[in-house]
DNA sequence: ACATAAAATTTACGTCGTCAATTTTAAGAT
DNA sequence: ATCTTAAAATTGACGACGTAAATTTTATGT
């Protein structure tokens, strides 16, 4: 008697078109540079079409953020996989760490300056499978301590490394690859020196 | 025969006034909460009235950001004036600099997470204590390595452990404070262990 | 084709940064 | 003391933003 409403599927559709131009939009323009009204015009609606899928702007961003951590976790996972010693797994996974951060450095920077209490599971992906392999690394001798704490450490000095290089404040004349690298060495110190 | 123009001086106190107002209310409300309207009614002035002291709001927060690089690099001076052993003056160093985050968040963030290029000399004056310091902390042979790298390496951590800290991505339910020791433990590895 | 409810669009509001036009203010000249 | 004048400050307006409310379009069962 009346329009049906839509299926579960279109509207996941819509979402997932939606969700992808922002992604695109938001890595040619950055976080403030993208207005909903630019984001409508890229999808061919009008500004307030994207309303029927998302509450509002912010969760517009949480929907990106989400599929950024998505792919990040996705390479963290296939970086894993291609290394079965926990040294060189620790190295590939770190290895695609700052080759994300530096081929997407926008969607690294929403993943980690904004708050993270509001994101879902999908955001521990990536640091389950470091935390994995340092405990790894662990076990299996070539690095000392316990794994939750060296495994955040290492967590942390390569974000910093990452978002330093990003913001332009790392003032050495090395490539973020080699200090990353010498990072490593230095983690692994007592086991090489 | 007419009105005289501001002297440098008035010119300058009431950039300085603007200034301060202007962290404070971002303290309080955080960067985007930070309305010019609102930083004028606080300085009793009308919205205009800045842009004949300042381009624009941009260029007000250049300044609140580069006097928060002074009050970090006068925090990193302080603590550095107080120990005279490289190491214990290293750990100092460190723990002014998770304070200075921790008791400033909005201050840190915007000192780190915008754009380097665009600062100026003060930017380098809390850096440069943490360089001279690893530097004698190399020459006294309590760490080793080229200097600039283990500089750029300490300071890219405890950058990564505060950031990730400050926007609530670190799970451990330990401290900053503590993880910040357990990392500087790492670090000095090979002296004490 | 018609009724109807979902979907989409258009219109409108309040707020933002900031430009342009206007008013106020303080000093030298009369 | 008053008038002149240029600097300083304010007011008013503009376009753009996110989005609420009102309106129009669209797809279905009868």
């Amino acid at each position: 008697m009346a329009r049906t409403a839509l299926s579960q599927a279109e509207v996941e559709d819509f979402r997932e078109t939606l969700c992808e131009t922002a992604t695109r939009l938001f890595a040619e323009e950055g976080y403030e540079g993208v207005t909903l009204r630019a984001l409508a015009a890229n999808l061919g609606c009008s500004p307030m079409t994207p309303y029927r899928y998302f509450e509002n702007k912010a969760e517009i961003f949480e929907a990106v953020r989400t599929s950024a951590f998505s792919r990040f976790a996705d390479a963290q996972e296939q970086a894993a996989a291609g290394m079965t010693e926990p040294g060189e797994r620790l190295r590939a996974l770190c290895l695609a760490y700052v080759r994300f951060a530096t081929n997407e450095p926008h969607a690294y920077r929403i993943m980690f300056e904004l708050d993270q209490s509001q994101i879902g599971e999908e955001a521990y992906r990536g640091w389950n499978v470091m935390l994995g392999t340092v405990q790894e690394a662990v076990a299996s001798g070539i690095i000392e301590g316990d794994p939750e704490i060296v495994a955040h450490l290492l967590w942390s000095s390569v974000h910093g490394l990452v978002a330093l290089h990003l913001s332009g404040h790392l003032t050495l004349g090395r490539s973020l690859e080699e200090l990353m690298d010498a990072l490593l060495e230095r983690e692994l110190y007592h086991l090489n020196g």
